[in-house]
DNA sequence: CAATCCAACTCTGGGGCTAAGTG
DNA sequence: CCACTTAGCCCCAGAGTTGGATT
C-alpha cells in the first residue's frame, strides 16, 4: 500500500525496529499504532485498522540493504563521509565561552522516532516528534553571533541567560520535559563542577563518623519521622542507594530509590543462613535495573523496620514519614552542601582508594597491576549496582580467548623443549654459536610466557566483568585524582587506565594530583 | 625461505545517544 | 518547573588478526 509521506515516515520508524524486542511488547505496539493513526489520512485510517495485519518486512529489508550498502562503501567514499562529518563537527560542534573555544557535548538535535523507554514504560512506542526551529530556544551572549534558523523559519526565542550553562533547549513531547544542548565533559565549566563534587565528598569524609553516630542515635528517637530518616540514611550510607524521589505514577516505569521503597521491596528474616537480622532487598532502581541484596543489619535497624511495616499493605511506602526533600533538608544541616547523592560519591571513591591499597602489590607486573585496578573499580561498581546485560557475543569471545590461551600454552611448551635441546647442544659443543642459540631460545620462552600471562589476566578480567559495567562509576563516582595518584605511585602510565576521552574529561585531575594524593 | 606488506576480515572499545535520575 | 548529573544500550570505526602476495 502506498502511504502518505507523514504516515510513511512513522511506519519506517517501526519497520527499522522489527528485530527489536520492543515490537513484541503490547504497550509498545498499542502506543505506536495509536500515534501512527494520528499521522494517517482519512482513507489510510479507514483501511489500516489493525497493527497485526500490517507487514513491514519490505521496508525492513530496505533499511537492512541500506546499512549493508553503507558497509560496502569504497575506501574513498568512506574517507569522504568522514571528512564531511569532521567538517560538521568543526562548524557546529564548538562554541566560545569566556573566550575559550569549547567542545559542545550533544550538538545534534534528537531526530524523530519511537520512544524507547526503559523497563516497563507506559509510554514506550509513542511517536517522538520532529523538532522544528520554532521549538528551539537559543541561549547565548547578547553580542554573540548565534546560528541562524533555516530560511523562512524562526527560533522560538533567543535569550541571554548567563546563570545557566545550556546553549539550546527544547521541550520534548513524550514527558513534556526540557532537553538541553550543553558543553562536553572536557569543558572548563563541567570540569570545575566535577571537581567541586569530589571536594564536597571529601568534606563528608571529615564528618561522616559524626553523622553515623548521629543516625545510630536517631534509631532510638521517640519520633517516627526521625527513626525513618535515620534508617533510610543508614541504607543510603551502607548500601549506596539512590535518594528515591517521587515519580508520577502512570507516566513512567515503576522504579524506586531509598525514600520511595515500598513494603513489597523488602523482606525481613530474624534468622537466615546462620546470620541474624537479615534484610532482603528486591526492587527495580534507575533504568529498571534490579537491585537484589541480602544484608545483616543491626538489631535496632531490624526492629525499626518491623515497626515501619506494621499495619501496612505491600504497596504502601516503607518510609511513610519521609521523602527526599525532608532527608536533604536534614543533611544540609549536618554539613553544608550535603545531599543524599554525596554519600554515593563518597562511598564509591573511598572504596576505590581502600581497595587499591589492599589489592595492589609491589611485585605485580603491569598487567597484574591493571587487573588489580579493575578489581578495585569492580568493587565500586558492585556497591553502586552498575550492571549491564552480558554482551551478546560474550560466550563466543570467551571461547576465542580460551583457544588463544591453549595455543599459547602449546607454543610455550614447544619453546621450552627447544630451549632444553639447545642447552644440551651447548654442553656438548661448547662453542659461541650454540651458547648464543641458548640465549635466543631462553628469550623466546620468556616472551611467550609473558604473552600467555597477559592472555590469562585478560580472560580473568573479562570473566569477572561479565555482568558489571565499570564505566559509570569511573566516569561519575570515582575521584580521578585517586587513579592518577595510583598510576604515579606504581609508574603505570595513565593511558592504561583512562582512554583519550577520559583523559580529556579528567585533565584537571591529571594536572593536579601527585602520587601522594589522599581522597 | 624469511621478512614484509597489504587487503580483507573479525572483534571490541569507545563514543553517541538519550532516557532517567537528583536537587 | 528547570537545570543539571547519571545511566545503559547500540553501533561502528578502527585496532587487531589473518592469510596470501611480494620482496
Amino acid at each position: 500500500m502506498k502511504l502518505s509521506p507523514g504516515a510513511e515516515e512513522v511506519a519506517t520508524f517501526y519497520a527499522k525496529m522489527l528485530d527489536h524486542e520492543y515490537t513484541t511488547k503490547d504497550i509498545f505496539r498499542k502506543n505506536f499504532f495509536k500515534d501512527w493513526r494520528k499521522e494517517m489520512t482519512s482513507e489510510e485510517k479507514s483501511k489500516i485498522t489493525e497493527l497485526k495485519k500490517c507487514d513491514f518486512t519490505e521496508m525492513h529489508e530496505y533499511f537492512k540493504a541500506q546499512s549493508e550498502a553503507r558497509k560496502q562503501m569504497s575506501k574513498e567514499e568512506k574517507r569522504k563521509t568522514k571528512e564531511e562529518n569532521e567538517r560538521i563537527l568543526q562548524e557546529y560542534g564548538f562554541c566560545v565561552m569566556d573566550n575559550h573555544r569549547e567542545r559542545i557535548g550533544n550538538f545534534r538535535i534528537e531526530p524523530p522516532g519511537l520512544f524507547r523507554g526503559r523497563g516497563d514504560h507506559p509510554k514506550m512506542g509513542k511517536l517522538k516528534r520532529r523538532i522544528r526551529p520554532e521549538d528551539i530556544i537559543i541561549n547565548c551572549s547578547k553580542d554573540s553571533a548565534h546560528p541562524r534558523p533555516p530560511p523562512g523559519t524562526r527560533w522560538k526565542e533567543v535569550r541571554h541567560d548567563n546563570k545557566v550553562t545550556w546553549l539550546v533547549s527544547w521541550t520534548e513531547n513524550i514527558q513534556g520535559s526540557i532537553k538541553y544542548i550543553m558543553l562536553n565533559p572536557s569543558s572548563r565549566i563541567k570540569g570545575e563542577k566535577d571537581w567541586q563534587k569530589y571536594e564536597t565528598a571529601r568534606r563528608l569524609k571529615k564528618c561522616v563518623e559524626r553523622i553515623r553516630a548521629q543516625y545510630r542515635e536517631d534509631w532510638r528517637s521517640k519520633e517516627m519521622r526521625i527513626r525513618q530518616r535515620a534508617v533510610a540514611l543508614y541504607f543510603i550510607d551502607k548500601l549506596a542507594l539512590r535518594a528515591g524521589n517521587e515519580k508520577d505514577e502512570g507516566e513512567t516505569a515503576d522504579t524506586v530509590g531509598c525514600c520511595s521503597l515500598r513494603v513489597e521491596h523488602i523482606r525481613l528474616y530474624p534468622q537466615l543462613e546462620r546470620q541474624d537480622f537479615v534484610v532482603e532487598f528486591d526492587f527495580l532502581g534507575k533504568d529498571s535495573i534490579r537491585y537484589y541484596n541480602k544484608i545483616p543489619v543491626e538489631k535496632r535497624v531490624f526492629k525499626n523496620l518491623q515497626l515501619f511495616l506494621e499495619n501496612k499493605q505491600s504497596e504502601d511506602d516503607l518510609f511513610d514519614r519521609l521523602n527526599t526533600s525532608i532527608l536533604n533538608k536534614h543533611l544540609q544541616e549536618l554539613m553544608d552542601g550535603l545531599t543524599a547523592k554525596v554519600f554515593r560519591t563518597y562511598n564509591a571513591s573511598i572504596t576505590l582508594q581502600q581497595q587499591l591499597k589492599e589489592l595492589t602489590s609491589p611485585d605485580e607486573n603491569i598487567p597484574e597491576k591493571i587487573l588489580s585496578y579493575n578489581r578495585a573499580n569492580r568493587a565500586v561498581a558492585l556497591l553502586c549496582n552498575h550492571q549491564r546485560a552480558p554482551p551478546k557475543t560474550f560466550e563466543k569471545s570467551m571461547q576465542n580467548l580460551q583457544i588463544k590461551i591453549d595455543e599459547k600454552k602449546k607454543q610455550l611448551s614447544a619453546a621450552k623443549k627447544e630451549h632444553k635441546a639447545a642447552k644440551a647442544d651447548a654442553r656438548t659443543l661448547r662453542d659461541e654459536k650454540s651458547k648464543k642459540a641458548v640465549e635466543m631460545k631462553k628469550k623466546a620462552v620468556e616472551r611467550i610466557s609473558e604473552q600467555l600471562m597477559k592472555l590469562e589476566v585478560q580472560a580473568t578480567d573479562r570473566e569477572e566483568n561479565k555482568q558489571i559495567a565499570l564505566g559509570t562509576s569511573k566516569l561519575n563516582y570515582l575521584d580521578p585524582r585517586i587513579s592518577v595518584a595510583w598510576c604515579k605511585k606504581w609508574t603505570v602510565s595513565i593511558e592504561k587506565i583512562y582512554n583519550k576521552t577520559q583523559r580529556e574529561k579528567f585533565a584537571w585531575a591529571i594536572d593536579m594530583a601527585d602520587d601522594d594524593f589522599e581522597f
